[in-house]
Formats: structure tokens, C-alpha cells, sequence
RNA sequence: GGGGCCGUAGGGUAGCUUGGCAUCCUACCACCCUGGGGCGGUGGCGACCCGAGUUCAAAUCUCGGCGGCCCCA
């Protein structure tokens, strides 16, 4: 690394591609190259996501990514939202399509064609289903890599319910995996609920989950959404009631996406490069040999090291040749691997090994005797160390503002009273050239920084990115 | 939505004003030497974003396209 992360928008676009998360030089805008290194980092968040969304009772599928044009214009607010910015494919060879066909920027108008097939009775309800896919966005703002994309690596969850109780519950349910998902990517965050002009286009009410990074611009990581029969409606989804009458469904979403690596890369990492959460890094401890005259003997231990740990640990051996022990800690350091295990004649000699922490550098000599467990917990104590420590930084960028002055200038989120109204929510909106980027579940008595109204709702007010 | 900067080897750069053999660092390859925080040595491979124009001659000037980065809204 040669950007200090004082100057973030350089830090974070040197960063991923030292560190061999991506290679941005594919030569269409807003689209990368997923290289291995980064690649297994998105798996891993991917395989947590099957894991937890298949425990709380979803099942994966896959959908095609065209979407007939017919189909996406059932529902019209969605139509609005999103006809900006989807990619149309218009021929079939040289001959022009009858129906054209788009990329999904979201998958809604390809399943609930089918859902209407699917649900007939109560019995077929609640259905929960989940995918993980390319959604495609023609965005016309500048491109950043993982925060803003034309192509994104998208994980969405739809779930449909006899009753509006039950899809409430199901809201409910999906901020508990939330929290979970947060925790396992060590992610900070606050929940809001989006404001009317900002929620999902078709959507009932939105909550997204927003962290901010150290530029101080806010980052959406997740979003929950009520759709309620807005879309069953459209889409003719509808179920037999044991009343003998019919109903329209009631659909929730979750969608989280690569975003959430964005979120990873500028939140922990350091000047030395990545600091990757344990639960996710691809490689959880790299061994170093520190190879000298006994080189065969090293080599040897380094080995038996290796077959030691693999049972508990993603562990890797750095057997590089060509590469002194210095290249080498300098080189997964930029990687981000929570623990480099350094072994070297003098270690052998003690029957020790040597465990540096990449989040504090803190080094300690360790028996080989009891290093499974040390690392076990060194590992937990790196996952939690992350936690509290990006939760302090994030906080500490929440502060409370009485008038509009100084919320222009503030680095993170500024907190305000907010009557409700649009109007005086735009108004705060233009005079601190930011947004109102949701309102905290916290209820507090106030006056509306604009009208002076009471109220007891407060605003959250941001850059976004 | 507005503004600015910029495309020269895998990465980073010099050269561009004043047109004429394309500079250096790094990476990479080979060999030698090494090894507890980016080893060293010798030799080698490799580039002017695309298209058109001006010209004896274009990395350099003109026009268009494509792409990247930053800032502001």
C-alpha cells in the first residue's frame, strides 16, 4: 500500500486490486473481474447466506435473468422506478425480438409470474424462497467498485403469506437474520425506514440497514421490504382461503449484495491493507516458514503445522520460494488473514510457534502443545475486537443536530426532528445538500427542525453513497 | 445533473509546450546468491486506448469515439 487511508477515495480503489479481489480493468464500466482471492471472500459471505436463510426455513432456486417485457410492466410504480436503468435485449441475431427482453436489475417481475402458478392454496403458504444471481443496472452515476455497479452480485429473498400479520412477522424475522449476518461480517450498522420517496419502487415500506464509511458517507448494506398486495395484485397471485374466497398474497423482500465487501474493505481495513473478519477470510491463518540453513527441516515442520490445523482452521502454508519472510508478511498483511503463524529454526528448537494478529499486530510465541486452542481463540478475539472497534468509529459519527447549521459539514450522520411532512423533509433535504437517509425506529419528543412542529420522530440525515 | 483531471509495457511513470531512436522504477522470465519485516547481482521479455484528419514524418497537433479517476449537486 502506498495511499495512507486518510485519503480514502484513493485508499479504497488501490486496496482491492492489490489485495486481488477483483481486477477492475474489464473494459466495460461498472462491471469487474472477480479474481480467486475475492471470488472465495463472496463465497464464503454466499455460503452464510444458504446457511441461515435455509435455517429459517427458505429454499434456494434460480431464475432466469431475461424477463419478458410484458411482465415487467404489471406493476407500475416498479415500472417507474426502474425504467431509467434496465438493459434491453431487442434481437435475437439480426432479427428484431416481438417481445423485447430485459436483464433483471431485480428479480420481482421474473418470479411472481410464477408464484401465481405456484400458490393456489393456504397450504402452499407461506413460501420462502431465496437466490443468489448477477442483477444487471444501467446506472448513470459514477461507478465505484462493490458500491455501485451495473452488474452486482445479488442476494434477494422473497417470501409470500396468507396475511398481512404474517408478512409482518416475516419483516421481523428477516431483521433477525439481519442482525445475524451483520454480526458474522462484523459489520456496524443502523436500521431505518426509508421515507416515501426513497423506498423500493412498489414497495409498501422499505428498511434498509446503513453503515457509513470513513469518507463519512452513509452506505446502504441491506434492505428489508413490505410489499403487502402490491404486487400480488399486479401479478394475480392469489390463494383459496379456507372460507372458500380468494385472496391476494402478501410478499417480502431482503436483499443484500456485494456491497456488503465494500462495506468490509473500507470499514476494517487499515494502512497496511484488507483486514478481513475471521468467520469470512478465505485463509484464517497463512503459515510463513522462516527458512534458513536447515531448509528441508523448516519446510518439514511447516508442513506438519499445516496438516495440524487444516482439520480446524482455512489454513494456508506459504511455500513461495523466490519470496523472503519479509515480502511475505507484508503481502498477506495487504490481504487481510487474521493470523500469520510464523516458524523458523528457533521455534523449532522451543516447540513453539510465533502468532502475529493482523488487527493489532499484537505477536505472541505460543507451545505447539496448546496452539489449536490459542488460535481458536485468538481468532474470536480478532471477530470481536473488529466488532467494538467499528462500532465505536461508527457511532461516534452519529451526532445529534438542533438546527440545520453544521449538518452540511458533518462527516456521518446527523440526527434531527423531523415533523414528517415531504416538504419540510425535502427542504432539509436541499438545505444541507444531503438526505434524509431514514428514520431510526427511536421515538424522542421535539420540534421539526423546519416548521417547529412537536413530533417525536427523528430524521437521519446523510451523504449517501 | 454539473465541473475538473487523465489514457505510454502487468502496475506506476518521463517524453507532449517546440512532431523525428520512447525514459526510469516495479512486476515478470533465466541464472547466481539468499532468508526472523518489502535481499542483492547479471542478463532478458514487454507499451504510445480506438478511428479519422494534418504532415515527408504523430505518443506529441486537430476532430470524433471508447474508457478511467476525482470533486460538487
Amino acid at each position: 500500500m502506498e495511499i495512507s487511508k486518510e485519503n480514502f477515495p484513493e485508499w479504497y480503489t488501490e486496496i482491492i486490486e492489490e489485495a486481488g479481489l477483483v481486477d477492475k480493468r474489464y473494459p466495460v464500466k461498472g462491471m469487474h473481474v472477480w479474481l480467486p482471492y475475492g471470488w472465495k471472500l463472496m463465497r464464503n459471505i454466499d455460503d452464510y447466506f444458504r446457511e441461515i436463510f435455509t435455517k429459517y426455513g427458505h429454499d434456494e432456486v434460480y431464475f432466469p435473468l431475461l424477463v419478458p417485457e410484458t411482465e415487467f410492466k404489471k406493476e407500475g410504480e416498479h415500472i417507474r422506478g426502474f425504467e431509467n436503468e434496465v438493459y434491453w435485449v431487442t434481437h435475437g441475431g439480426l432479427d428484431p425480438l416481438d417481445v423485447k427482453l430485459l436483464l433483471r436489475p431485480t428479480s420481482e417481475t421474473a418470479m411472481y409470474p410464477l408464484f401465481s402458478l405456484w400458490i393456489r392454496t393456504h397450504a402452499d403458504l407461506p413460501l420462502k424462497i431465496f437466490q443468489i444471481v448477477n442483477i444487471f443496472r444501467y446506472e448513470t452515476k459514477q461507478t465505484r467498485t462493490f458500491i455501485r455497479m451495473r452488474e452486482v452480485h445479488f442476494f434477494e429473498s422473497h417470501t409470500a403469506h396468507a396475511t398481512e400479520e404474517e408478512a409482518e412477522e416475516q419483516i421481523r424475522e428477516n431483521i433477525e437474520i439481519w442482525k445475524k449476518v451483520a454480526h458474522k461480517l462484523a459489520l456496524p450498522y443502523v436500521l431505518v425506514r426509508k421515507t416515501e420517496w426513497d423506498k423500493f419502487p412498489g414497495a409498501a415500506y422499505s428498511i434498509g440497514a446503513e453503515t457509513i464509511m470513513p469518507s463519512g458517507r452513509t452506505l446502504q448494506i441491506g434492505t428489508i421490504h413490505q410489499y403487502l398486495q402490491n404486487f400480488s395484485r399486479a401479478y394475480e397471485i392469489q390463494y383459496l382461503k379456507e372460507d372458500g374466497t380468494h385472496d391476494y398474497v402478501h410478499q417480502t423482500t431482503f436483499g443484500m449484495s456485494e456491497r456488503l465487501i465494500g462495506a468490509i474493505v473500507g470499514i476494517h481495513g487499515d494502512d497496511h491493507g484488507l483486514v478481513i473478519p475471521p468467520e469470512i477470510a478465505p485463509i484464517q491463518v497463512v503459515i510463513v516458514p522462516i527458512v534458513s540453513k536447515n531448509k528441508e527441516n523448516v519446510l518439514e515442520e511447516a508442513r506438519k503445522v499445516l496438516e495440524e490445523l487444516r482439520n480446524n482452521f482455512r489454513v494456508h502454508l506459504d511455500d513461495r520460494d523466490a519470496y523472503t519472510p519479509g515480502y511475505k508478511f507484508y503481502d498477506w498483511e495487504l490481504k487481510g488473514v487474521p493470523i500469520r503463524l510464523e516458524i523458523g529454526p528457533r521455534d523449532i528448537e522451543k516447540n513453539q510457534v510465533v502468532l502475529v494478529r493482523r488487527d493489532t499486530f499484537e505477536k505472541i510465541s505460543v507451545s505447539r502443545g496448546e496452539y489449536v486452542e490459542k488460535i481458536s481463540s485468538l481468532l474470536k478475539d480478532i471477530h470481536k475486537n473488529l466488532i467494538v472497534r467499528s462500532n465505536k468509529e461508527m457511532f461516534s459519527r452519529i451526532k445529534e443536530f438542533n438546527s440545520l447549521d453544521g449538518i452540511r459539514e458533518h462527516k456521518g450522520i446527523a440526527v434531527v426532528h423531523w415533523c414528517g411532512s415531504e416538504e419540510c423533509g425535502r427542504r432539509i433535504e436541499e438545505s444541507t445538500d444531503k438526505r434524509i437517509i431514514g428514520i431510526p425506529f427511536e421515538k424522542k419528543p421535539g420540534k421539526c427542525v423546519i416548521c417547529g412542529k412537536e413530533t417525536d420522530t427523528l430524521a437521519y440525515v446523510a451523504k449517501p453513497y
